[in-house]
DNA sequence: CCCTGATTCGC
DNA sequence: GCGAATCAGG
């Protein structure tokens, strides 16, 4: 396949509509994601400014940071999507068996929680924000895609994970992403 | 692992 | 000019 006038015209009017050069490509047909992407990049429209593109030249080889602009960001819809729960748990797992309680615990009384020093005061807001929106999943219930955050004392009945839906990769929801990895002082740019 | 766009470079 | 490969990131 070429690049015709008629897919040109619809390349351009996708990608304004801030369509993802992946759906353009799926769109057109015949071309891969990457193919689309070179051609935005020739005609000149890599940043999806409506117009006016004023310092055009403005160093492509490494002008980074400029050309994250996304107009239109996830409309983010209900975390919990696919939560179809049939029984609302009464927790059969808390029969009068004694529990093991303590197992490591040595001196002190808990090992300082990730979040219960003084962290970021936004970061520590959006995790008692989103403490009230956890799914209070036990260990067993956690998968690869839920925040393993542990919230209380693990040593009391009250004890319990976010269950939150988990960044790719990440043990934890974005919430507590951000306060489980603090120590990041400086992002190293290290582009080549 | 899914996805996004960005860049490079042989063709 | 083209786009696969690669890269950087969410």
């Amino acid at each position: 396949m070429s690049w015709t006038d008629e897919r040109v015209e619809v390349l351009k009017k996708m990608w304004g509509e801030g369509k993802s050069a992946s759906q353009i490509a799926k769109e057109l047909g015949g071309v891969t994601r990457n193919a689309v992407i070179g051609k935005v990049h020739r005609l000149g429209l890599s940043n999806r400014s409506g117009g006016a593109s004023p310092a055009k030249a403005a160093t492509a080889a490494k002008a980074k940071p400029a050309a994250k602009a996304k107009p239109a960001e996830k409309p983010k819809p209900a975390a919990a999507a696919s939560e179809t729960e049939a029984k609302p748990a009464p927790a059969p797992v808390n029969r009068a068996v004694g529990r093991p309680k303590l197992v490591v615990t040595a001196g002190q009384p808990l090992p300082p929680q990730p979040s219960a020093n003084e962290i970021s005061p936004e970061a520590l807001a959006s995790v008692r924000e989103v403490e009230k929106k956890a799914k209070r999943l036990s260990v067993m219930e956690l998968t690869e895609k839920t925040c393993k955050w542990p919230v209380g004392d693990p040593a009391t009945e009250d004890f319990w994970f976010c269950g939150l839906p988990s960044q790719q990769g990440k043990p934890y929801c974005e919430a507590h992403v951000g306060v489980a990895f603090q120590p990041m002082s400086a992002r190293r740019d290290r582009r080549r």
